[in-house]
DNA sequence: CAGCGGTTGAGAACGGTTCTCACACGTCGT
DNA sequence: ACGACGTGTGAGAACCGTTCTCAACCGCTG
């Protein structure tokens, strides 16, 4: 698991490409880090709509930041798509399906030596993987304690 | 009853659970489960279109396929959603980037310590888990060429 | 501070998914 | 085998999330 670390200097990492940072992607990006918790476009672009941010520009910052890899897709218990901003590093999400409270973790330790023999056995060469654990966290737990 | 094959009786799935079984679904299954690959559901009802079936028809039975644990959602590396019809048991698939073609492997105990952990260090009760693995096979490598 | 080129917002367009409803058909009792 | 019932189905409309269009705006550089 991860601890509590600093989020990307997101300024920087435009700057550094010449990718012009506006008062949106600030807001965009500042919404989806500043949050524990995976979010949809829509909850976004709801969200953001009082700071005159258009629905049309949160659709493309969050396929830009995406690209960047500073942000993450992920699901939720219903199937819905929601976003994440990952720390620095590469790291897994465990997500509450519930209410999508995300802990990040490192997997790849037991994922790297599963790869090296499914290349062995398949012939594939394998270039990446997509893990996902998902829970109930404590919180939502309690709530549903009374039902199924 | 027993069924030592490697596929499932769905006819005996739905008559045991007293679900009409019709053609529809026995062609929407058949493409599904007759592929070494995913495929979406657009693709299911273009190629079902001859055969008469229509497109609600194939969106009420790819879910009521997924419900009853007939199908599995995958998606491939353009995080295009398509559906595949697992082997008896529990699995995770390999897929090929490029024909998306699949191979299945179990890699649960892989998983499992590792959910282990992740439980006792935040309190999240898991409840599952989604693992794919992303390569190129043989066959696409090699009409590929070397690339970077 | 002026100029350029990328970015934005409003609304239209688009396309995948779901809904409606009259009709067809699978199932089961007889 | 037959008939009645209840569920499934197809065509097309509705719905809604996503993308596109384009004129105005603004971040960046000099
Ligand atoms: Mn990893
Ligand atoms: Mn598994
Ligand atoms: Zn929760
Ligand atoms: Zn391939």
């Amino acid at each position: 698991m991860t601890d509590p670390e600093p989020t990307h200097d997101i300024e920087a990492v435009f700057r550094e490409k010449g990718i012009p940072f506006t008062r949106q992607r600030r807001l965009i990006w500042d919404f989806f880090a500043g949050a524990d918790r995976a979010a949809t476009i829509t909850e976004a672009a709801d969200g953001l709509r009082s700071e005159g941010v258009g629905q049309a520009t949160v659709y493309r910052t969050v396929a830009l930041l995406g690209d960047l890899g500073l942000l993450a897709r992920v699901q939720d218990r219903s199937g819905e798509i929601c976003y994440t901003a990952p720390p620095i590093g590469h790291s897994h999400p465990l997500i509450c399906g519930v209410c999508r409270r995300v802990v990040r973790f490192d997997g790849d330790g037991d994922v790297k030596e599963l790869e090296a023999r499914l290349s062995a056995a398949t012939g594939f060469s394998i270039y990446g993987h997509h893990l996902e654990v998902y829970g109930i966290c404590p919180d939502c737990r309690r709530e549903e304690g009374a039902q199924a």
